[in-house]
DNA sequence: ATGAAAGCGCTAACAT
DNA sequence: ATGTTAGCGCTTTCAT
């Protein structure tokens, strides 16, 4: 007998009222199957013969039936939701980084469940306290595109056996796989855009001193240097901030001999340099400071800036990112991979031209 | 007797191979309590002898137990989770929205699944394929950021017993609520900037004409240019879109007769009407032509720009959002709200001083 | 191809 | 205060 526990008072009445979502079961009594036939109707690979899967799906349409993702992540373990972990989106390059992963994402059937980790110094602890949130959820994977983060972190998500991508930073663990783009080349470029256009006096102003990119990108940028026998003539840190970078620079510019040319760690803090050599200081870009950002953020290219930059291919790490989280997922196989972008010069007013 | 179907194999080994996360199960018999027990423990209100919670907490801990967010969901039909609609995040406003609402609601233990939306000319058909998704994962509630919207949308979604709040823009249904800011003054208050300085050749920039922000905008802009006994020089569209405002404004300003003033609908536009006027006209802002915006985005505060502009108050647009799907969220009652929040101008140097 | 039944991990009466 | 016992809605053997 197709005797239902539930009645299916509430789901015939698939109208305002609305609670009590129809389910399986209601569709099977009214198509007059086994729930597993309609389970497996919604199934892509199953067998079901076309007249019951018929049967199913008029059934399923008339109750307005919607599958309850929940519960089929309850048993079949796979949440199809990814969790994406940013610190703050002041920046833009993360907003279209988010952007792009969402999409990607949602193409092949996944979800983003937004993590902002913007507590101010957010530290280990922090990080820390993030990750019991998220693995609540039973995420499939996890995207750490945070500035600052535990070691711990990324040990422990390897630890529950979920795939885990650093985006845009590496880490002292072996456990995960990151994408980054070619932060040591993007610094040498830098660096070689400064020299070849006569820049005599280089500064830096370095992002979160602990963070990979920025000391990856200041490598490149002082090997580049180096090899040109050249040494740094200033640098001070900015700590990818907005407000910080302006007085940095602006210390940096009240000193008596001052620097002709600048690498600044990302664009962001590129727009706040420029805004203070040209308003706090009094002194035009390029023609008294030539000025190199890194990202290429959308605003880069804007005429109130028009800001020379190397360029970080936001498509294609998300594109990486995405890959490899796929392949863990399906493949059930997690060799950490290790994805490295290219980068490029982008060429355009804060620098002379030659 | 407490013979548990599950061995505990797996979880005790509790390290790498991680796989099969330990349960209210496994903790239950390492307790030596029942899994109601450990279930009460971990329920904020609940009544628990001391000694219990303690023997309880103790053996979670050894065994590094993590409650699973997605099996209580099934039981309780609270998922804590909030999805949130948004078109795109190349305009800073949203991203500073996501932001704000992810971290309001982080606070109360609710989590942002976000869904992007962002396929160019999104109609309905758009939106209503991305309800099912969303639905699926049994959200407490939903913000729909997104700039257009089908009105199906939101019926629907109300129609299942779902809080919808409708984010900067509000919709002909009466079913949700909506959280905007008054654009409406908001577009007064540019018109009479305008005026008090003196603009003789006023002319709009719209978004997207189908949105109510730009609508709304727009008609406190002309109700108060008509008090003033002044009419609309020149309209075009920008469709919320940068490059389409840029080229908008070129046309605009290829005409024989120009504009001396322009109030475009939103920063992000203004940005790049800012750029044509400047670098495709050759014209000074805001000698030539004076420009006010609307939102007071961060970027307006740069000085590539320092934007003029009618404020909105994102932070408490966030509150007011999360407020009202807290309460109806726990509630259960869903009377439709519409908060409109204050909005202000702010004056910088796209405009003349007086 | 289909159905019966046993879970997935947790909560919530209900009983004690 | 604690344990027992049904589910929550879906998938998945295992029979048939």
């Amino acid at each position: 007998m197709h005797c239902e526990l539930r009645t299916m008072t509430d789901s015939v009445k698939a109208g305002p009222p609305g609670i009590g979502q129809t389910t399986l079961a209601d569709v099977a009594a009214l198509a007059g199957v086994s729930t597993s036939a309609v389970s497996r109707t919604f199934t892509p690979g199953a067998s079901v013969a076309k007249k019951t899967r018929a049967l199913v799906l008029d059934a399923a349409k008339n109750l307005g039936y919607r599958p309850n993702a929940i519960a089929r992540t309850l048993s079949t373990r796979k949440s199809r939701i990814i969790g994406v972990v940013v610190s703050y989106l002041h920046n833009q390059f993360y907003p279209t980084v988010i952007e792009r992963l969402s999409q990607l994402l949602q193409a092949h059937g996944y979800h983003v469940l937004l993590f902002i980790n913007s507590d101010t110094s957010s530290s280990d602890e922090e990080m820390d306290a993030l990750l019991p949130d998220i693995l609540q959820y039973q995420v499939d994977g996890i995207v750490l595109a945070s500035t600052m983060m535990s070691s711990k972190l990324a040990t422990h998500c390897r630890s529950v056996g979920i795939p885990v991508v650093l985006f845009n930073r590496v880490a002292p663990v072996k456990e995960a796989s990151t994408v980054t783009s070619d932060n040591y080349e993007g610094g040498r470029l830098a660096a070689q855009i400064l020299l070849e256009r006569g820049a005599r006096r280089i500064g830096f102003i370095s992002g979160l001193e602990d963070s990979s990119t920025t000391q990856d990108r200041e490598r490149g940028f002082l090997d580049e240097l180096t090899r040109h026998h050249k040494r740094l003539f200033a640098r001070i840190s900015g700590e990818y901030d907005f407000t910080l970078a302006r007085a940095a620079t602006c210390e940096i510019f009240h000193r008596s001999k001052r620097p002709d040319a600048l690498f600044v760690a990302n664009d962001h803090m590129a727009f706040a340099v420029i805004d203070a050599l040209r308003i706090d200081c009094g002194l035009d870009v390029p023609k008294d400071v030539q000025v190199v950002g890194f990202d290429n953020v959308p605003q880069a290219a804007w005429g109130g800036y028009q800001l020379t930059t190397i360029e970080q291919d936001s498509e294609q790490m998300a594109r990486a990112t995405v890959a490899i989280l796929l392949k863990h997922i399906e493949s059930g196989i997690a060799v950490p991979q290790r994805v490295v972008t290219p980068v490029r010069a982008i060429m355009r007013a804060t620098t002379l031209s030659i």
